[in-house]
RNA sequence: GCGGACGUGGCGGAAUUGGCAGACGCGAUAGACUUAGGAUCUAUUGGGCGAAAGUCCGUGGGGGUUCAAGUCCCCCCGUCCGCACCA
């Protein structure tokens, strides 16, 4: 039979049509079959199918056709299955801004997963226009409202004059909004909603522990650290005008060496003690801080006039406001010991105030005042501190702690870094968020027969940073379900985290409409075995998403209180030595390279740029290669399909030929069951097929066969479409994916005999071949005796010889 | 500034446990087939010297351990990532 040439159209059409309704990646939910569940996450903010989103499908795809054929019972979830894509909802999609890309790139999506057939994860811009979205995300809100979980206040909030809306601190990048990295954020006092994070925050962190093993060590590292939690005492300062200002302070054993109290330049309390000229001079610090110059800022600030009194000394020390004391940090206060922090020392040596050692080292003197050239900030015992003196730093932060208990001056308090996730969001996208605000009774929430609370059809988008809802009386104009008076719907829509954090879950459960899923479908599949996602999210999807889980434990929807057992971090794409992402305008779309080549070609591409958790440096060139080697396959099974079919025979190369093949499987196994360099799995697939090449004319039918057959399985994983293809060329039915994994013979891939290197002074000289197990004083003279061997030790002494069996013979001579 | 990762041909990368550096691919060069080739097939391709056999050098730089180092240890340089006044 004549080769045919490769047309990746075709055959991917052909194949795309009769998948369409083979469910194959649809759990079986009844199935006894082990679990093993694959989820993806996108890696880029971005509508359309580019690079990452192929990367990201490339490798779960690949893993989970693996499994799938290992026997797994796979729950691969594809596309929007678990909400649907309503017609209707095209309309609300096309009301976005035009900066938006929503509709068009959904048409666009649905073109492109018609051709790869692949496309399972959560999609922000495609989930913020789902009315069963909004049912359950506003489901969840109602539930967390119940519990007080979510609450409203005023606050002073991230805004992000670009997206014209509300960001939460996660979202806030060097100062910047994570979506336009260009654009400072500014702080904005808002009416806002939050959800109590914090009060998960010290199960977030200890949990930690139990993710150690399954998820990278740098995610769980940034998680620690944005979670930021540090034990120490809340201390009140009595203020000459009376009242307290009260610091947090993790080191209240150094508390009789504070020599001032330092404020934030936004302390509530400046406003009463300030004049005018000082609260002005607080104001510009804060301004200078928000637009965040970079580079260091240097540490300024001013006294004002107060003093204040220690409690436990009774020292009268002078309050003064300090550029780097930060309001949202512990209490907005702090004292200032010089001696025993380095901040507190450069900013207290700058403005001359005193700067008294009272910590030494536990086998050291006690520092001179006025000798310090830096701060000593480890715990040592502490000295001139009344009644303290002669404690360890240790017992006196303990002890220190429980006396300010005792006379209510103070308490031993934990300060977290992380701050409750502000979730609102002044946008027309996205879920509504289901209270309504009723003059008589106050925050109502919508009664859940109600839910969801859609987006109106008609509204104006302005941008101008108010909530487009507000100006539809039809949205906004209520009865309160309560008293039934006149009311006003609540116009903040939520974050689409909100969406992100437990959209897996549906995939178990998709056409439920009475709960967000069912619990005991859910605790089939939960908690995934395998996430997949970009490291970007380290400190956003993935810290919301452990935090729904567990409050959807808590609430009895779910029995794990982790999402995700283990968390492979791809690397991300780079293109022009930058991230690729829609911001910086450096997307690749999916769409040229597939129409070039096809999805085969695309996927089994971008795997073999390189091993997956490392970044990759974004270039077309080798795409030509790769299908290239797609069409070397394909006309090699086609020019052989008869001879395969007719099987039997025997060839001068059909153990040289089986040999490669089996060790090729054997390698590919390997490579999924322990690291998943799919990079060196397909080189060792291109290096087979070149030997097919060269052996060609040397083969039996048979062997012909097992190789095509063979080979078709082990590109399933990757090029789905053609693996299926040459599986239908050489006469076989019904779909790859419930093949089984190729096996292999460890006897057929063993070489016959060994190869072993011969060095002299460790410098390759020559090699020779022994049978395996060749004894170390047969291998050592098999190599002395070799002539080239001969001619480097002629004339010098044979000091001593290493022998490696079935590897290396080294023989070392002066 | 602190913490982490990395540094290999013209390029992407391989070398999994200290044991043949450069697998596989791109690019390049030559040839075959061809009316033609941006298709396909074959061969060569780290650098120096050499007609060749060969030989020396070579994994950011310097030092060390070892029979043997891309791999382990120390110092330096560079790139990338994370954190950056967290009291």
């Amino acid at each position: 039979m004549p080769e045919k040439p490769y047309d990746h159209k075709e055959i991917e059409l052909k194949w795309y049509e009769q998948w369409q309704d083979a469910t194959l990646y649809k759990a079986e939910e009844n199935s006894s079959l082990p679990k093993y569940y694959v989820l993806e996450m996108l890696p880029y903010p971005s509508g359309t199918l580019h690079i990452g989103h192929i990367r990201n499908y490339s490798i779960g795809d690949a893993l989970a056709r693996y499994k799938w054929m290992r026997g797994f019972n796979v729950l691969h979830p594809m596309g929007w299955d678990a909400f649907g894509l309503p017609a209707e909802n095209a309309a609300i999609a096309n009301k976005r801004p035009p900066r938006d890309w929503t509709l068009q790139n959904i048409a666009a999506m649905k073109q492109t997963h018609r051709r790869f057939a692949f496309s399972y994860d959560w999609d922000r811009e495609v989930s913020t226009c789902e009315p069963e979205y909004y049912r359950w995300n506003q489901w969840f809100f109602l539930r967390m409202l119940e519990r007080g979980l979510a609450y409203r206040k005023h606050a002073m909030v991230n805004w992000c004059p670009k997206c014209c809306t509300v960001l939460a601190n996660e979202q806030v990048v060097d100062g910047c909004c994570w979506r336009h990295d260009d654009t400072p954020v500014i702080q904005r006092a808002l009416e806002q909603w939050f959800l109590r994070i914090t009060q998960y925050a010290d199960e977030l962190l200890a949990a930690i522990a139990d993710l150690e093993g399954g998820w990278p060590e740098r995610v769980l590292t940034m998680q620690r650290n944005w979670i930021g939690r540090s034990e120490g005492t809340e201390v009140d300062f009595r203020l000459d005008t009376g009242e307290p200002v009260r610091v947090f302070t993790t080191r209240v054993d150094t508390i009789y060496g504070a020599t001032c109290v330092i404020l934030a330049p936004e302390h509530p309390l400046n406003a009463k003690l300030l004049d005018e000229a000082g609260r002005a001079e607080a104001k510009a610090m804060v301004d200078a801080r928000a637009n965040r110059d970079p580079g260091d800022i240097l540490k300024e600030g001013f006294f004002t006039g107060h003093y204040a009194v220690n409690p436990y000394s009774g020292e009268k020390v002078p309050v003064w406001i300090g550029n780097f004391v930060l309001l949202g940090y512990g209490t907005g206060a702090i004292m200032a010991v010089p001696a025993h922090d380095e901040r507190d020392f450069e900013f207290c040596t700058k403005y001359g105030i005193p700067i008294r050692p009272v910590i030494r080292p536990v086998d050291g003197e006690l520092a001179r005042e006025g000798e310090m050239k830096t701060a000593f900030t480890e715990y040592g015992i502490m000295e001139n501190s009344g009644e303290w003196s002669g404690l360890t730093s240790e017992e006196g932060r303990r002890r220190m702690s429980e006396k300010a208990e005792r006379e209510g001056f103070g308490k031993a308090a934990i300060t977290y870094r992380i701050k409750d996730w502000g979730i609102s969001r002044q946008r027309y996208w996205g879920t509504p968020i289901p209270v309504i605000h009723c003059e008589k009774c106050g925050v109502v929430p919508v009664p859940d027969e109600q839910l969801p609370v859609l987006l109106p059809l008609d509204v104006d988008i302005t941008g101008t940073g108010r909530s487009p809802l507000a100006d539809v009386p039809e949205f906004t104009n209520v009865k309160c379900p309560r008293c039934g008076g006149a009311a006003r719907r609540e116009t903040d829509t939520m974050d689409t985290f909100m969406d992100s954090s437990w959209y897996f879950y549906r995939y178990c459960d998709p056409k439920n409409d009475r709960m967000p899923f069912a619990p005991e479908k859910v605790a089939y599949w939960f908690p995934i075995d395998q996430y997949i996602g970009g490291v970007e999210h380290a400190i956003l999807h993935l810290i919301y998403s452990r935090f729904f889980t567990k409050v959807m434990r808590d609430i009895g929807l779910v029995k794990n209180s982790e999402p995700a057992t283990r968390l492979f971090t791809q690397g991300m794409v780079i293109a022009e030595g930058a991230k690729m992402s829609k911001s910086k305008g450096n997307v690749v779309a999916a769409d040229m390279l597939a129409d070039q080549y096809g999805a085969d070609t695309a996927r089994l591409f971008i795997l073999f740029a390189g091993p997956p958790e490392k970044e990759v440096d974004w270039r077309t060139e080798g795409a030509e290669g790769v299908y290239r080697f797609l069409g070397r396959v394909y006309r090699f099974t086609t020019r052989n399909a008869d001879r395969a079919r007719a099987g039997g025979g025997e060839g001068e190369s059909d153990r040289k030929v089986l040999r490669k093949l089996h060790q090729t499987v054997r390698k590919i196994t390997e490579d999924f069951e322990s690291r998943w360099h799919f990079n060196t799995s397909i080189a060792a697939i291109m290096e087979l097929v070149n030997i097919l090449y060269a052996e060609e004319a040397k083969l039996s039918g048979a062997t012909v066969c097992e190789s095509i057959e063979k080979l078709a399985l082990l590109l399933a994983p990757f090029a789905p479409y053609l693996a299926q293809e040459m599986w239908s060329e050489l006469g076989r039915t019904g779909p790859l994916f419930r093949q089984a994994w190729p096996s292999f013979d460890p006897e057929l891939a063993r070489e016959d005999e060994a190869e072993v290197v011969v060095q002299v002074n460790g410098k390759l000289r020559t090699r020779i071949f022994a049978a395996f197990g060749t004894a170390k004083e047969a291998l050592e003279s098999q190599a002395l005796a070799d002539d080239k061997v001969k001619s480097q030790v002629a004339g010098k002494q044979v000091v001593k010889v290493i022998v490696v069996p079935d590897k290396l013979v080294n023989i070392v001579v002066r």
